[in-house]
RNA sequence: GGGCGUGUAGCUCAGCGGAAGAGCACUCGGUUUACACCCGAGCGGUCGCAGGUUCGAACCCUGUCGCGCCCA
């Protein structure tokens, strides 16, 4: 029987990783493989994530795209670790900003939506959806995402429907929905109410003007920021305490240009040290005089339309807010009435978070959640540890936040979304209609109009997309979902709304384990990403120019929990690097015959480069293991880069160069420890680039995919600390022999004979083989002359390296550097010294602290003796 | 105004009680047959400032200044 070749026939790998050659086409075969696919009925622990439902008109941009890494990551890891892994996609309809492009869309053919009518349009509506919907999930396949296309969800699905309707239900049922009339926050230009956090606050310029109310001893000077709303007055306050206005209270003052004669107030919440201390109450048009005027009953008078025009009738009849303004206060002006104008002055004001439009605060009927109960049980589940917040610092601002709730205003006034499932009758019958209820019919019976805030349907994604309210499989084997990934800034959007509501509908179950807040993406100098700077990075450019390998990995890089990430190219270019490097180090392998196709010798029969390499091995198992469960996404990268490129790369593959020259059984023996530290370490990198792992690792093992390969544990062998000390021991002298070279000019290439004197008292004899390998040290001739030596301290005792460098050695670079050493070693004596002379550190200080001071300073004090004997040896320069 | 976070190498960030680290950038030298998307060697920091606790502080405490975010 003829012996089998070490290195098997292999499909070759070409000798440039291409990505964008490659990639689809991997993709495409595990999503035909079925690897996806989440099995309800199967054995396995489940592993659950819904994707936050991105808009169904976007784009995927750079935080979806670490969003996306993070979830694929901790999938693909469990899905090796044998869970059954359900990664749920879909989008969501996004009422305001779909609504609002096929509006605009509409405008380019001169129709508007009421041309059209309700019907029309929202079947236009799905028909955009049809032709732009699918262009996110399209991305999220190019970056590789393992999501299970089969159960694809869109909100406005007939399931998620249904399930909206039966929590609004539910909630209309249990008094968690009512019917109000109150100021809310309107958008002029969507034409719709808006939630409290759908509104932006900056402080903008604007003018604080002053007016005087009423005549002589009967008057009063108000200060406000928006002197047109004065048309709306129906009341001034001051602080009850405030003695500069106590004749006043209870009096009636005339407000200018109306004619009309409002009450002055006393109420708590006026500051009297804002301005002149006495405010104009416009309940119709602020939340706070709103709350005034219910304190002290009074009237609300609506001054503007929808579009913030002016609706009083009078010369600012028909002028939008912003003109009449101006126009007010120069009527104003012209009675005499302006007591102090101030220009510019900052004040916060709120914007609508869609289109930036100036927030009309509004009185208006809509619909409300009370969130009270909700919000309360959502706090009780985090903090009695049913869900965990990572990282924990932000538990702290998610209770702030969660138990100071305003109830939630969910009326929009647009047609694309879920229509209140609620019927006005004849005598102002109300009808709430249940999911397979027959909404009344007959005279006079009519629908709201309104429809449901998209995050009153996203909130359910948790649960809905997994069937419910049918108790179906699905939900019963993935929910509650293993982790929810989001970005910190939509922890009150996304991770509230989804706990209240999964707590409520689930009877107490929490809709996620884990909730991971990743940071923002910022440029290179940490500026926020925007159209307007111009900053932003396209996520498909760099998986273009570098991979998506490249683009992941560069990402989860970054992921420090809590902590923003700075991204710029150089960032992308240099994972498309690491990527590169461990193609080759793979190719260079598996042309030295790398292969798995054999279980490890025994340890003792391996050298002690092997056990070292597969004890760190071990260790960054160990730590990848660790750092996943703390969704420590840096940390990961980190340990997997390092180990890659500065231990395997640097080293072990240089001397296993020399392990195989030597050929026989020791070639085969390192053959297979390349292979099975390739493999491991192959499986380990496949959560976080799962492209070019795929490829090496298939033709490493001839395995079927990397995607259901099992993941790696830890052999669970004894750590090889000798050998751990004998290969550091190499770096050093291959590092110290390096140095000296390169200081003295020798080029890389350059063979020089040299000695290696004391090797065996170091316990390195074993290993002289490979220091001269890697420092193209050629075996003492016969005529050799040792011109130079070198001393290079180990643990155990010192290494003396003979140089023939045939001729002069540079005295003046070989000072130089002798004094650098010096002087570094005089550093560490002193400050040994320093500690060990202070009577209070050895008395105090633990006995193995002060036992590693005693030996720093022995070794600082025989390196100074060594080198200064050295200098002693050198010609004057 | 309230709360949270953060100031460490030129840039972006790790480290969070016992010898100042990484990536990128920079300098020098390299056609060492895995890799120039690379290899080897180097330069670069009183860890914002001032006090305090401790045998010992980048790390803990107090104050202060700068920056960022969230909520008013």
């Amino acid at each position: 029987m003829t012996e089998k070749p070490s290195a098997p026939q292999r499909p070759e790998l070409p000798p440039a990783w291409n990505p964008a050659e490659v990639e689809a086409g991997l993709y495409e075969r595990w999503v035909e493989r079925g690897y996806f696919t989440a099995d309800a009925n199967s054995d396995k622990p489940p592993f659950s994530i819904v994707l936050p439902p991105p808009n169904v008109n976007g784009s995927l941009h750079m935080g979806h795209a670490l969003n996306h890494s993070v979830m694929d990551a901790l999938s693909r890891r469990r899905r090796m670790q044998g869970y059954e892994v359900l990664w749920l996609p879909g989008t969501d309809h996004a009422g305001i900003a779909t609504q609002t492009a096929v509006e605009r869309a509409l405008a380019s053919e001169g129709v508007s939506r009421h041309d059209l009518g309700r019907e029309k349009f929202v079947e236009r509506v799905w028909e955009w959806r049809e032709e732009v919907g699918g262009r996110i999930l399209g991305q999220m396949r190019r970056l590789g995402d393992g999501v299970d296309w089969s159960r694809v969800r869109f909100t406005m699905d007939e399931g998620l429907s249904r399930s909206v309707q039966t929590i609004f239900k539910k909630l209309f049922d249990d008094g968690l929905i009512y019917r109000a009339e109150r100021i809310i926050n309107w958008c002029p230009r969507c034409q719709t109410a808006l939630s409290d956090i759908e509104v932006d606050h900056s402080d903008d310029d604007g003018e604080l003007v002053s007016i005087r109310y009423g005549e002589g001893d009967r008057s009063i000077v108000v200060a406000t920021t928006r002197a047109e709303t004065m048309l709306g007055d129906t009341a001034v306050a001051v602080h009850p305490e405030d003695e500069r206005y106590q004749h006043l209270i209870g009096t009636d003052v005339e407000v200018p240009l109306t004619g009309r004669f409002v009450p002055v107030v006393a109420d708590e919440h006026v500051d009297p040290e804002f301005g002149t201390g006495a405010v104009k109450v416009t309940p119709a048009h602020d939340p706070n005089d709103f709350e005034i005027g219910q304190r002290h009953d009074l009237p609300a008078i609506t001054v503007m339309d929808g579009r913030g025009n002016i609706t009083v009738k009078g010369p600012f009849e028909g002028l939008d807010r912003f003109e009449a303004r101006p126009a007010v206060v120069a009527a104003l002006r012209e009675q005499g009435r302006i007591v102090a104008e101030k220009r510019p002055y900052q004040h916060s004001v709120g914007h609508c978070s869609r289109c930036d439009t100036v927030i009309e605060p509004r009185l208006s009927m809509q619909w409300w959640v009370k969130v009270e109960p909700l919000a309360r049980a959502a706090a009780e589940a985090v903090r009695d540890g049913r869900t965990t917040i990572h990282p924990p610092e932000l538990a702290k601002r998610y209770f702030d936040w969660v138990e100071n709730l305003n109830d939630w205003c969910i009326s929009r006034q647009l047609w694309w979304g879920h229509r209140i499932p609620v019927w006005y009758g004849p005598n102002d019958k109300i009808v709430c209609v249940g999911p397979d209820e027959e909404p009344p019919s007959g005279e006079g019976w009519t629908q709201d109009e309104d429809v449901l805030d998209t995050w009153f349907s996203s909130g359910l994604w948790p649960f809905s997309t997994l069937g419910w309210p049918a108790q179906t499989a699905d939900l019963a084997k993935f929910y509650p979902t293993s982790v929810l990934s989001t970005g910190y800034d939509i922890l009150f959007f996304w991770v509230v709304r989804m706990m209240m509501f999964g707590l409520y509908a689930m009877d107490g179950k929490q809709p996620f384990d884990h909730v991971f807040l990743h940071g923002l993406i910022r440029d290179a100098h940490g500026k926020k990403m925007s159209k307007s700077r111009g900053n932003g990075i396209d996520p498909l450019d760099w998986m273009d120019s570098y991979g998506a390998d490249a683009t992941r990995f560069t990402l989860l890089r970054g992921a420090n929990p809590g902590s923003d990430l700075a991204l710029a190219e150089e960032w992308a270019a240099g994972s498309r690097n690491f990527t590169t490097k461990l193609w080759n180090a793979t190719r260079f392998a598996l042309g030295n015959g790398a292969n798995v196709e054999r279980p490890l010798p025994d340890r003792s029969e391996l050298t002690d480069v092997d056990r070292w390499v597969l004890d760190l091995l071990d260790g960054l198992i160990t730590e990848v293991d660790a750092q996943f469960e703390a969704f420590q996404f840096s940390r990961i990268s980190d340990a997997l880069y390092k180990f890659t490129w500065d231990e395997f790369c640097d080293w072990y593959l240089e001397l296993a160069k020399v392990q195989i020259a030597e050929g026989g059984e020791r070639a085969e023996s390192t053959r297979l420890v390349l292979g099975h530290v390739l493999d491991k370490l192959l499986r380990l990198l496949h959560p976080l680039t799962p492209f070019v792992t795929e490829v090496l690792w298939t033709t490493l093992t001839g395995g079927e995919s990397l995607v259901v390969a099992e993941w790696p544990a830890a052999s669970g062998a004894q750590a090889d600390a000798d050998a751990a000390r004998r290969v550091e021991g190499v770096k050093k002298l291959v590092t110290e022999i390096r140095r000296f070279r390169s200081d003295q000019g020798l080029k890389p290439g350059q063979k020089v004979g040299g000695a290696v004197l004391g090797a065996d008292e170091v316990d390195l004899a074993g290993l002289v083989e490979s220091v001269r390998s890697l420092t193209r040290m050629t075996e003492p001739g016969d005529g050799f002359t040792a011109s130079v030596s070198l001393d290079v301290g180990l643990t155990g005792g010192t290494v003396k390296v003979e140089l023939d460098l045939s001729g002069a050695i540079d005295v003046v670079a070989e000072r130089k550097r002798l004094t650098k050493d010096l002087a570094a070693a005089q550093k560490e004596q002193a400050q040994c010294q320093g500690k060990l002379g202070n009577a209070a550190f050895t008395a105090k200080a633990p006995a193995d602290v002060v036992a590693k001071i005693q030996g720093r300073l022995e070794a600082a004090s025989a390196d100074i003796e060594r080198i200064n004997a050295r200098l002693a040896t050198l010609p004057e320069a």
